[in-house]
DNA sequence: CGTACTAGTCTTTTT
DNA sequence: GACTAGTACG
């Protein structure tokens, strides 16, 4: 029996066809990673082709490193040497070896968000853009989608006649990438956009690649933009053995610039193009996958598809409205670990999704509460932390001098007694000489105008070219250990002596331990390519799946993943759909939103939970939303309960009116911390709904989280009447034989009645004796 | 030049 | 609410 006996007839298509292009409409949970890893191995196997010359393009760092993996357990050889990477990782591959060819250093720097921020900001200054009528942001984005869609200064400038805002927009983006170019800097679309580039003015290094690159995949194709299409265009032209695999219903980073005509029209592009569609399910349970497909058809425009499972029905989907935010992840923390201690899942199977990266702290904060361990995928970026930026700082000056961006932000941290007005005195002399910012400070005793601060400057520069020295014999460790201590960094925070300070200095411990890891994954570290992975991890990269811990992040970043117990907090329509989207006049910006939705619900295996609240603050504002329309869209049949009658929370009639939002202003509590910002909250709610007061949860909630909290949830929930039966009575007794999902069957031994639900202890033939509340085991009699 | 406070903005999602 | 940039003052 071979390997590919395992897949189903569709699967096997896809595996086995491999000349030519090919188009894989694989829905979600289809199994397309085992398709594309299958195919990497028969490619290997059958086909005898070198590893050398297949490539793989996946959407994370993680997802590549996951491939690589799989397909070394399939074919056990090779996998090292094929070419597995995101999109950005590939074209800076790419670039450090031919940068030069269109006019940079190899060595140049990828420029993050913040570094485009405080570019922008300079370019405003001396454009004298007024940055209050047209915000940097505003003008970062423009150019962002630009480059997504390859239209370059000069263009951009061509179509903006008679736009005055567009001209401006034209003039900054003419600036920026002038000053990214004089800093030897890029951008993160500029990755992409200066491949091609390269590769249109070298046809040589263009065939050399096609020639490497025989057999092309594209994982996720629904979220390719523009320049990446080009990009893989390009790449697949001398061969033409293209295999794409996306779902349309998965399209969600629009907003980044995915076109999702790249998918829609492939078949156009590529006329012999082979086409299969992958629609058996294999992830989710029947009652899942039904309402992922109830919500997906309320979207037009999307390509026919019919996603089916043979898997069984599974537990119906819950469904929880609460009056307050915090109600509602004190409520998922608890579920969490009432499903732990009763040992129907472990923590690392547990999910929670969110739309915003803000929902995250207020389920962290009960998560803490209830001491169950978590992680939070995103929020602020590792890479993105001031101390972090700092150090990273130091080490970009000491790689590339030309990266102005790198030594302004660390001239004076730690503090040296140099001020703005030196800096912009040097910058002008920098500016009159033509030079690089660090060029003017080794001449600064040159520089007139900026007289005695001369002295200050010099030790600064020393320090720094004593470290390009030492960087002939140094590790990546020893310099940055070396930084830390000649700079005092640490030092300084040490004195500090504050919660803040000691955080900082454990972020820099990670780093220098990251750092070592990197050293002993990496023969010969070099500090460019430390720095240039550094700039590309996205969030998810960082998480470890042996770490038992239930992850929270946002649906964006759940994308590919799949948990068995799946919750969706802040199903409210103002959240999800977001109240951009609702109050958008284009519909297609809600379907967007819908595409998010069936995301989330379809990284549900077994288990799926949609919650949310009457009541919840976003930027120190309460709202009040109803609950959102995906919910709505699902069939009521598939809802664990009913909900609540009015589609608006305090108006009577929702279709007939045009979405508005309940809102109103807080005042500030001056002076309080976040926690007591919380208490006083709470108080200040309590004036209001006296209900609240109860609500609030006791402190010993900690030792014995749910056995306390068992009834009080059922009356906090805003619908406890629509709550599964709890004092029914129960359709089996003693000595019955019963069936639990997870535990199959067994022998109830004795039923104890608690206040509102029975404890039934029954003997499990595989798993032995549990206790379990009979309301939440569900368990069947067997006849 | 450095600090401490204030006002304004933000958030929808990210390589 | 949280964060940041800008400003007034020492």
């Amino acid at each position: 029996m071979s390997i590919y006996d395992t897949l189903n007839k569709e699967q096997r298509e896809a595996v086995f066809h491999t000349d030519g292009p090919v188009l894989i409409l694989a829905g979600a949970g289809s199994g397309k990673t085992r398709v594309l890893t299958h195919r990497i191995a028969y490619l290997i196997e059958k086909c005898q082709v070198n590893p050398w010359n297949i490539m793989a393009i996946t959407f994370t760092n993680k997802a590549a490193g996951e491939m690589r993996e799989r397909v070394d357990d399939l074919v056990g050889y090779g996998s090292e040497s094929i070419w597995v990477a995101t999109f950005h990782s590939t074209c800076v591959r790419i670039l450090r070896r031919y940068a030069d060819r269109i006019g940079f250093d190899n060595n140049f720097t990828i420029y993050d968000t913040d570094d485009q921020k405080t570019i922008m900001k300079e370019v405003c200054k001396k454009l004298q853009i007024d940055t209050k009528m047209l915000k940097e942001r505003t003008i970062l984005g423009a150019i962002s989608s630009a480059k997504d869609e390859l239209v370059s200064p000069v263009e951009y400038d061509l179509n903006s006649i008679g736009d005055f805002t567009k001209q401006k927009i034209s003039k900054a983006y003419m600036e920026y990438q002038a000053v990214l170019r004089k800093n030897n800097a890029m951008d993160f679309d500029d990755l992409i956009v200066k491949t091609i580039e390269l590769f249109k003015n070298c046809p040589d290094v263009l065939a050399q690649y096609q020639e490497k690159f025989q057999y092309i995949m594209v994982d996720e194709y629904q979220d390719t933009n523009t320049a990446q299409f080009e990009l893989i265009r390009l790449l697949a032209g001398a061969y033409r053995n293209l295999c794409v695999v996306g779902d349309d219903d998965q399209s969600i980073y629009k907003f980044r610039g995915a076109n999702i005509r790249n998918i829609l029209d492939f078949e156009k592009v590529y006329a012999d193009a082979f086409v299969v569609k992958l629609e058996q399910n294999y992830r989710s349970t029947s009652n899942v996958l039904d309402a992922a497909n109830s919500v997906i058809r309320n979207n037009i425009g999307r390509k026919e598809k019919a996603l089916w499972t043979d898997k069984e029905e599974g537990s119906r989907i819950h469904f929880r409205q609460f009056d307050y935010a915090y109600e509602e992840a004190e409520y998922i923390a608890f579920d969490v670990a009432k499903k732990k201690r009763e040992l129907i899942c472990d923590y690392k199977e547990c999910a929670v999704l969110f739309r915003t990266n803000a929902q995250a702290r207020i389920l962290e904060e009960q998560f803490v509460k209830a001491g169950i361990p978590y992680d939070v995928v995103g929020g602020v970026n590792f890479y993105s932390r001031k101390e972090i930026k700092d150090l990273l700082a130091y080490l970009k000056t000491i790689d590339n001098g030309k990266d102005d961006v790198a030594v302004k932000r660390i001239i004076n941290v730690p503090k040296r007694g140099i001020g703005a007005t030196t800096i912009v005195r040097v910058q002008e002399y920098a500016d009159s000489r033509n030079i690089s910012f660090y060029d003017a400070l080794r001449e600064a005793d040159q520089i007139m105008t900026i007289g005695k601060s001369a002295s200050k400057l010099k030790p600064f520069v020393d320090m720094i070219k004593v470290f390009r020295s030492k960087l002939e014999f140094y590790g990546l460790e020893e310099l940055l250990k070396d930084i830390i201590e000649t700079t005092g960094y640490v030092a300084q925070l040490e004195a500090d002596d504050d919660q803040e300070a000691k955080a900082r200095i454990e972020n820099i411990d990670e780093l220098i331990s990251k750092v070592v890891s990197y050293e002993e994954e990496h023969e010969e570290a070099s500090l460019s390519e430390f720095l240039e992975e550094v700039a590309l991890v996205a969030d998810i990269d960082g998480i470890n799946k042996d770490n038992n811990k239930v992850l929270l992040m946002t649906l964006h970043s759940s994308k590919g993943l799949e948990f068995p117990h799946v919750y969706l907090a802040g199903m409210e329509d103002g959240i999800f759909p977001s109240y951009m989207t609702v109050t958008a006049e284009d519909p297609a910006e809600v379907e967007e939103e819908r595409r998010l939705a069936y995301v989330g619900i379809t990284r549900a295996k077994e288990d799926l939970t949609l919650s949310c609240a009457k009541q919840r603050m976003i930027r120190g504002e309460t709202q009040y939303n109803p609950v959102s329309r995906f919910v709505r869209e699902i069939p009521e049949g598939l809802l664990d309960n009913k909900l609540p009658a009015s589609k608006r929370w305090n108006v009577e009639e929702y279709e007939d009116t045009s979405y508005e939002r309940v809102a109103f202003k807080q005042k500030p509590y001056a002076g309080a911390s976040s926690l007591n910002d919380r208490k006083q909250n709470n108080a200040y709610q309590s004036i209001t709904k006296p209900k609240a007061v109860l609500a609030k949860p006791a402190t010993s909630a900690v030792v014995k989280p749910f056995i306390a909290k068992q009834n009080h949830f059922s009356d906090m929930a805003g619908i406890s009447k629509g709550a599964p039966s709890m004092d029914g009575a129960l359709s089996y007794g003693e000595g019955d034989r019963v069936k639990h999902i997870k535990f199959g069957e067994g022998t109830v031994r004795a039923i104890a009645k608690g206040p509102k639900d029975y404890q039934v202890t029954i003997e499990f033939d595989a798993y032995g004796q549990k206790i379990m509340l009979a309301a939440f085991a569900k368990l069947e009699k067997v006849e």
